[in-house]
DNA sequence: CGCAGCGCCTGAAGGC
DNA sequence: TGCCTTCAGGCGCTGC
């Protein structure tokens, strides 16, 4: 028998390769519609879906794990799906009482957006004005971006004393990166979870080793653990290919040494402690 | 201005 | 069987 997994299945929440599917999979069903109506649970996480009524959406793009549907009158409509959002198209609005909001397009089809916990949001600003999202405001680089590079990632990560796991899930020196990819980039790299600083060459390897585990997750349509969905309501298939996160107290993969797992920061990072020296 | 700490949420799982 | 507690965690907000 190994030994227990962490209390429970572990959660997962959309990070860039799920955004992302849900993003490329959206854009040509929604563009060029116009929003008819719209509804929302009564948060004000959610009350801004409706501020999109009577625009017309002219696309959809994505910056770390922000949704950002231009609108023709000059704003966006941004959303982000936190741990459990999802969004799918309906040829109806369902009794589902986990749909936080929906967008009736064209008189046709239903944009909706499930959140079971609630802590993703939605909102609609002027285009490009985000200091009341100030997360996306902040943000560094998208990760497949070329805008994130071996240097500049290497400086954010020198201006910072907290933990580098921590740091990237600030999203200030990386956009994109959640504890799934962030935990595999680690291993990839090894570097341990506590570390603070890290040398050039180690920033180098974590570069690429983000870039690698979010292109692989991206062709494998996501990771789904428990809750994540596509647009089409569909599962990722990255979960069979984690080498680490989840896998605390089964075999390293590279040198067989137990995974362990430990809480930095109120986050749950899984290491192999031979791998990933302090 | 960086950052620690807290709150938001709910279902799942463990304890008794 | 069922009630109660704990856990998980991205991000916004507050205050040091």
């Amino acid at each position: 028998m190994w030994p227990e997994l962490p209390s429970g299945p572990a959660d997962e929440m959309p990070e860039l390769p799920e955004v992302e599917t849900i993003r490329r999979q959206l854009a040509p069903r929604i563009q060029g519609r116009r929003i008819q109506d719209a509804h929302s649970h009564e948060s004000e996480k959610f009350t801004p879906a409706k501020d999109a009524i009577g625009t017309t959406i002219q696309g959809l793009n994505r910056r770390g794990k922000y949704l950002i549907a231009s609108l023709n009158d000059g704003r966006e409509l941004i959303i982000h799906l936190g741990m459990t959002g999802s969004l799918t198209i309906s040829p109806d609005t369902s009794d589902d009482p986990y749909i936080r909001a929906w967008w009736h397009l064209d008189d046709t089809e239903y944009l909706a957006y499930r959140d079971v916990r609630r802590f993703g949001r939605i909102r609609c600003v002027p285009a490009g004005q985000y200091d009341t999202i100030p997360t996306l405001a902040a943000q560094g680089p998208d990760a497949l971006s070329p805008e994130f590079t071996p240097d500049g990632f290497y400086q954010a990560l020198r201006t910072s004393r907290r933990r580098i796991p921590t740091q990237l899930l600030s999203q200030k020196p990386v956009a994109g990166v959640g504890n799934i990819y962030g935990t595999e980039a680690l291993w990839m790299a090894g570097i341990h979870p506590a570390k603070r600083q890290i040398s050039r060459m180690a920033a180098e390897k974590l570069h690429a080793a983000l870039v690698e585990v979010l292109r692989a997750g991206l062709a494998n349509g996501g990771t789904t653990l428990r809750d994540y969905r596509n647009a089409d309501g569909g599962e990722g298939s990255h979960q069979n290919a984690l080498a680490c996160y989840g896998r605390s107290g089964q075999p390293c993969l590279r040198c067989a040494t137990p995974l362990q797992h430990r809480t930095y920061d109120a986050r749950t990072l899984t290491f192999c402690p031979q791998c990933q020296p302090r």
